[in-house]
DNA sequence: AATTGGGCTTCCAGTCACTGGAAGGTCAAG
DNA sequence: CTTGACCTTCCAGTGACTGGAAGCCCAATT
C-alpha cells in the first residue's frame, strides 16, 4: 500500500506517519522506483499499535518504549506494567490539577451575575481581591 | 522594581515576562538609561493577574481577553461569564477525555502480571487484539 | 579607580506532536 | 499524452514557554 492507505487505514495521517518517520518512531519505509512509501500489513500493525497507544494519552517517548517491548519477544510484562504505572500518575496529576481549577471556576462562575453590569466576582478574583462573604467574615 | 523583584513577587518567571512583553499581552515596560525595564505597583497588580488566570488554565489569548475587560470600566459581566464558560466546557472536554483513558488504562493495568512473563493484557490491547474474556463470550 | 559578582540585555534554539502549505515529481486511467 | 489524484521534500507555524550564550549595567568592596 502506499501511504495514503495505510494512513486510511491505521487512523495516522499521512503527514504525521512521515514525521514518525523522520524521528525514528517507525523504521523508514521502502520505497517504489519513483520514490513512493510503501507499506504491508506488519507496518499497518504496527501504525494501528501506535494510534491505539496515542489514543490512550501515551507520550510518543512512551509509545517508543512499549513499541520496543512489544516487538521484543523475551521482555518482562513488568516492563510493560511500569511504562503504564507511570502514565496512569501522569494522568492522575492532570486530572487532579483539571478539579482543582474546575472547582474555582465553577464557583466563581456562579457568582458571576453576566448581564450588563461591569461587576464580576470573576474578575475580582483575579485581580487578587477578597470576596465579600471572607471580608464579611474578619 | 526591576524585572527579578517583579518576577519574584508575582511568581511570573522573568523569561515568561519577557516573553508576554513580546507578544503583546503586556505593555513594554519603561527602561533605565542602561536599558533595564522597570515596573511599578500597576504593572505587579497586572502580573499577578495573569498568573492567576494561568493558574486558572486560562490559555494566554483568553488571558488577553480577561486582561482587556478587567481594564474596561464599561465592561459586562456576561462578556467575562462567557469567557469563563468557554474555559470550563474546555476543562470538561479534557477530563472527560482523560476519564476515559484513565478507566482503559487501570483495567488493563490490573490486568498485566507485572512480572517476568512476556505475556502482557496491555501489549495485546495496544496490538488490537481480542481478549481472552471477550473470545470466551463469542 | 578598579574590580567583582550578580542581575540585566538580546537573540537563537529547543521542547512536544504535529499541521499547513508550496513547489514539484509519479502514476494509472482514459 | 494529458489529466488529476496522490506522492515527494522542505520550510514554517502552533502554544507557552525555557535554556543558554555573549555581552552590558550597576552597586558594593578593595
Amino acid at each position: 500500500m502506499n501511504i495514503g492507505e495505510v494512513a486510511q487505514r491505521s487512523g495516522v495521517p499521512a503527514k504525521t506517519i512521515r514525521y514518525y518517520e523522520s524521528i525514528g518512531l517507525i523504521q523508514p519505509a521502502e520505497r517504489t522506483a519513483g520514490g513512493y512509501r510503501i507499506y504491508n500489513g506488519r507496518d499497518l500493525k504496527t501504525l494501528q499499535f501506535i494510534q491505539r497507544s496515542r489514543n490512550l494519552g501515551f507520550s510518543v517517548k512512551q509509545v517508543g518504549e512499549l513499541l520496543a517491548l512489544w516487538q521484543d519477544r523475551g521482555r518482562n510484562s513488568a516492563d510493560v506494567k511500569a511504562v503504564a504505572r507511570v502514565h496512569l500518575s501522569e494522568i492522575d496529576k492532570r486530572m487532579g490539577e483539571l478539579k482543582e481549577m474546575r472547582a474555582t471556576l465553577e464557583d466563581l462562575f456562579h457568582r458571576c451575575h453576566g448581564d450588563e453590569r461591569p461587576d464580576c466576582p470573576i474578575l475580582n478574583d483575579l485581580a487578587g481581591e477578597e470576596r465579600e462573604v471572607d471580608r464579611a467574615a474578619e
